[in-house]
DNA sequence: TATCTCACG
DNA sequence: ACGTACGTGAGATAG
């Protein structure tokens, strides 16, 4: 019996583990480039042997100096040499980040390696009566589980499962001693650390021979008993064995003093939360506040109360007490999934002041519940303002209610999102951590999809209510720091009640035109199917790349133009490359075209029409791109068929909602192109807008130093691509991809564009300059995105920021712009009491309903308030098209 | 949940 | 030698 329980002790071997989460681990796809999975792999890993084991020591060992500067790294890996050192680099600086947040003591001693740290500490941790875990990638520390007290746990699949090894466990597996260990890796050798080994000797001869004789020396005293090739070869490699030998064997008297104390940790809980938050490690955050003791927080003032409202007086009492130049703190969570319309949840939180937060559920309250509703709203008609996470979900929702919106609204989710647009969620937890270093509680995984209790809702909404207040001020006093006050307050802010009316307004949907084009449609696709399986043989999942690729490139052997991450690509690209091969091909991309158009747009659509309206509402986010622009979900209305004839017709479905209305379309011409004219101030883009060129001819007649009536349409479709690329951050094998040229012949109509816009090539070598040495790129309102990889060693990472520095501002600038025009069309169409409605923003155009007899003095009124949104050094031009459904439009 | 594919600007 | 066009959202498959 223990007298005590021994303490635990974790020895981490920071090399082998961290290279096997690079390596071993899939690239993590994030949209926004800003990681690879290594060090949430490691940190996974890390917090789950914490949760596991719950050590009382800890320390990671690491190479000194690191070998990927040191030997050849690539050796052990050779399938991954297209993963850089220098990303690895990177993600080792994450790793040692988190390490040092969590206090978690990093032993490097120079000249020694990981290895002999590990063997040091271990035999040391031995006579020091501790229960000592090894925890590595590498099997040759298994050694090490002789040692007192001692066990390995040894990766067996990626970096989280592995398997424990302790004396028994090493004996069931190899049927070895741990002293044997040694001997067993130099007689089978390893190529990849440089143990030759003994020629003809593998994995089992090598334990063969070991369980025989117990050691190498007993084993070369019995060399007479073996017979043949094997004791030729173990004579004859005698010295390179034992040299691999000491190779194999662990340096076990590192210089390391050995005080234990040294190897406690102490997380520091924010600067973790801060890591975890910027790496997005959302998961990890809510783990690692279970885990680890919080360390104190400073002194906050900031409350984090909620408490439940009794009854009507009493939110009278509270609404009545907040002063007219005050702030009242409104959250409503949107239900994620549902429309507005629908029945949001009913849970509503308040704070009235800084000092608590309240919630009610407003549609059980049955006591006076009008009564409620009304003391609501007469405190922002009183001047109050309104603080929320969602002004535009929230204005929907009163207005649902049948509630007027807040004249006076601060967007607290507007406003983080113009301080930083590439964030991928703007959530209140991630803010208040973010700007007031507050930590609040996480929503537990998958909290979203389970159905919330109201009343838990209620306290937690509640209780980050009041602090909104102070999360108000510090958003406010950034917002005027970094210049974007301007842009928050007089455009952004406004454009959310705009948009807000549009969401409400929705579209009007033919549902039998809908419902008779999918039948046909379907029926198409039926045939098609037929077709396709009788070319080839057998039935199949024609949805599925992988079962395709099957029958494609197996069965049919036609040639693999290209490969995915996981197999060969049979994208529409690489489906026009083969069509020629077999006529199966052209019906697949038929087939795909018609499945896309069922699935997205016909039977995708018509669940999300509001059956008692027959009106179909999106939503249009404003803080989801990371340029300025909107986007439109649920459904998305962005993105409906126009390129492809049988795609086009859907929009036949989209009809005005009233009699006697028709549709109005006003599109922005080259609206990019005229703003890099703008920016750049290029004399030959400025001469071409100003003169209203065919600004693709005009390029092609620069690029192929041609007049321009001697431009051909295969000229002027080079120069097409040419101006897109320009816009995106050209590159030569971006532009060859889309042409179908070879990089070189790409590369000349690039050096031959600079050559003639001198003033384009300066402009954007001035952004990124510019941007590398701020962090940031601008838009013509000051929009910003930061860009931190500028700096990056990886030219992966380095290249892409560059391109998103050239692209952002131009991309960004056109959405400033129409932003814009849509606030101003929105006022003259309450000014000037027109009946038309903005339906939608497709980012460069825009799309109204009006009764027809309006047409001729709202189209006018339309194009001023576009084409003068605003002032730049070309014109602004704009293409009016009206018609009485979304796809048969005639030029105004 | 990640991957592939494809719709739009 | 590297390894990509910029910005989105959605559906289907597969593990």
């Amino acid at each position: 019996m223990e007298a005590e329980a021994r303490k635990k002790f974790l020895i981490i071997d920071g090399n082998s583990l961290i290279y096997r989460a690079f390596y071993a681990l899939p690239l993590l796809q994030s949209s926004r480039g800003e990681h690879t999975n290594a060090t949430y792999g490691f940190t996974n890993m890390l917090l789950k042997l914490l949760e596991e084991e719950k050590p009382h020591y800890l320390v990671v060992a690491m190479d000194h100096p690191a070998p990927s500067f040191r030997h050849g790294l690539y050796a052990e890996y050779k399938g991954h040499r297209e993963k850089t050192p220098d990303e690895l680099r990177e993600q080792v600086q994450r790793i040692r980040d988190i390490l040092e947040a969590m206090h978690v003591t990093v032993l490097e001693v120079e000249g020694y390696e990981a290895d002999d740290i590990i063997g040091t500490l271990s035999a040391l941790a031995g006579k020091s009566h501790l229960e000592t875990t090894v925890v590595t990638g590498d099997a040759d520390l298994l050694q090490l589980v002789g040692d007192e007290g001692v066990t390995v746990m040894l990766t067996r699949k990626g970096i989280t499962q592995m398997d424990r090894y302790d004396r028994d466990k090493l004996a069931e597996r190899y049927g070895l001693e741990p002293s044997q260990m040694i001997d067993y890796k130099a007689l089978k050798g390893d190529p990849s650390d440089n143990i030759p080994g003994v020629p003809g000797i593998g994995d089992k001869t090598a334990r063969r021979l070991l369980q025989e004789h117990g050691t190498l020396e007993r084993l070369y005293e019995n060399l007479d008993k073996l017979g043949g090739k094997l004791r030729q070869n173990l004579e004859q490699y005698r010295d390179q064995l034992f040299t691999g030998r000491r190779l194999v064997a662990l340096c076990r008297d590192v210089p390391l003093p050995f005080t234990l104390e040294q190897y406690s940790f102490a997380p520091d809980y924010r600067r973790l939360a801060e890591l975890f938050a910027e790496l997005e490690f959302k998961s990890l955050s809510a783990r690692v506040k279970q885990l680890l003791p919080e360390s104190p927080s400073p002194e906050s003032n900031i409350c984090l109360e909620g408490e439940k409202v009794r009854s009507a007086a009493d939110l009278v009492r509270l609404l009545e007490g907040i002063p007219a130049d005050g702030v009242l703190v409104v959250l409503v969570e949107p239900p994620a999934g549902r429309p507005y319309w629908r029945e949001p949840l009913a849970v509503i939180a308040l704070a009235p002041d800084r000092k608590k937060g309240y919630y009610l559920n407003l549609e059980k309250f049955k006591p006076g519940e009008e009564a409620a509703w009304k003391a609501l709203a007469r405190v922002w008609e009183r001047g109050v303002t309104v603080c929320c996470h969602d002004g535009k979900y929230l204005a929907n929702y009163l207005h649902h209610r049948g509630l007027k919106e807040p004249p006076r609204i601060f967007d607290i989710r507007l406003a983080a999102y113009l301080l930083d647009p590439a964030r991928s969620s703007y959530d209140l937890p991630y803010l208040l951590q973010q700007y007031l270093n507050l930590k609040v509680a996480v929503e537990e995984k998958g909290g979203r999809k389970t159905p919330r209790d109201p009343e838990q809702e209620g306290l937690r909404l509640a209780s980050w209510a009041c602090s909104l207040i102070e999360l108000k001020e510090k958003l406010e006093q950034r917002l005027a720091e970094h210049s974007l006050d301007k842009l928050y307050y007089d455009l952004e802010l406004p454009l959310a009640g705009v948009l807000a009316r549009m969401e409400r307004r929705g579209m009007a949907v033919d549902l039998t035109f809908l419902q008779d084009y999918a039948a046909e449609i379907h029926s198409r696709v039926e045939t098609l199917e037929d077709e396709i399986y009788r070319l080839a043989g057998e039935r199949f999942n024609l949805n599925s790349p992988q079962q395709l690729s099957a029958i494609l490139f197996e069965k049919l052997k036609l040639p693999v133009i290209r490969k995915t991450k996981t197999g060969f690509s049979t994208d529409a690209k690489v489906l026009e490359e083969l069509a020629p091969h077999h006529e199966i091909v052209e019906k697949i991309l038929y087939y795909r075209q018609l499945i896309k158009l069922e699935g997205t747009y016909l039977s995708g659509l018509a669940p999300l029409v509001d059956p008692v309206k027959k009106k179909i509402y999106t939503t249009l986010n404003q803080t989801v791109t990371a340029t300025g622009r909107l986007s439109s979900s649920e459904p998305n209305l962005q993105n409906i068929p126009i390129r492809m004839e049988e795609g086009r017709r859907i929009r036949r479905a989209f009809v005005p909602s009233q009699k006697g209305y028709i549709f109005l379309t006003a599109d922005y011409s080259q609206i990019e192109l005229r703003v890099l004219a703008h920016l750049s101030q290029d004399p030959i883009l400025l001469e071409a807008f100003r003169q209203d060129q065919d600004i693709h001819r005009r390029t092609a007649a620069e690029v192929f130093r041609v007049p321009p009536e001697e431009v051909t349409e295969a000229m002027r479709k080079k120069a097409k691509a040419v101006n897109f690329g320009i816009i995106y951050g050209i590159s030569d094998y971006g532009l060859a991809q889309s042409l179908g040229v070879s990089r070189q012949e790409a590369r000349q109509y690039i050096d031959s564009y600079f050559e003639r816009y001198q003033g384009v090539k300066q402009y954007t070598r001035r952004v990124i300059e510019e941007a590398r040495e701020r962090g940031f790129v601008t838009t013509l309102l000051s929009r910003r995105r930061y860009l931190p990889e500028l700096r990056s060693s990886h030219y992966g990472r380095r290249s892409f920021a560059e391109r998103i520095a050239r692209n952002t501002p131009i991309q960004g600038s056109a959405a400033d712009i129409i932003k814009i025009a849509m606030l101003r069309i929105d006022e003259v169409i309450r000014q000037g009491g027109f009946k038309a409605a903005m339906l939608l923003q497709i980012h460069d155009e825009l799309l109204f309903e009006l009764p027809e007899e309006e047409l001729p003095f709202f189209a006018p009124v339309l194009r001023r308030e576009m084409e003068q949104a605003i002032s730049l050094n070309v014109p602004l031009k704009v293409d009016l098209q009206w018609g009485r459904n979304w796809d048969e439009l005639q030029p105004l």
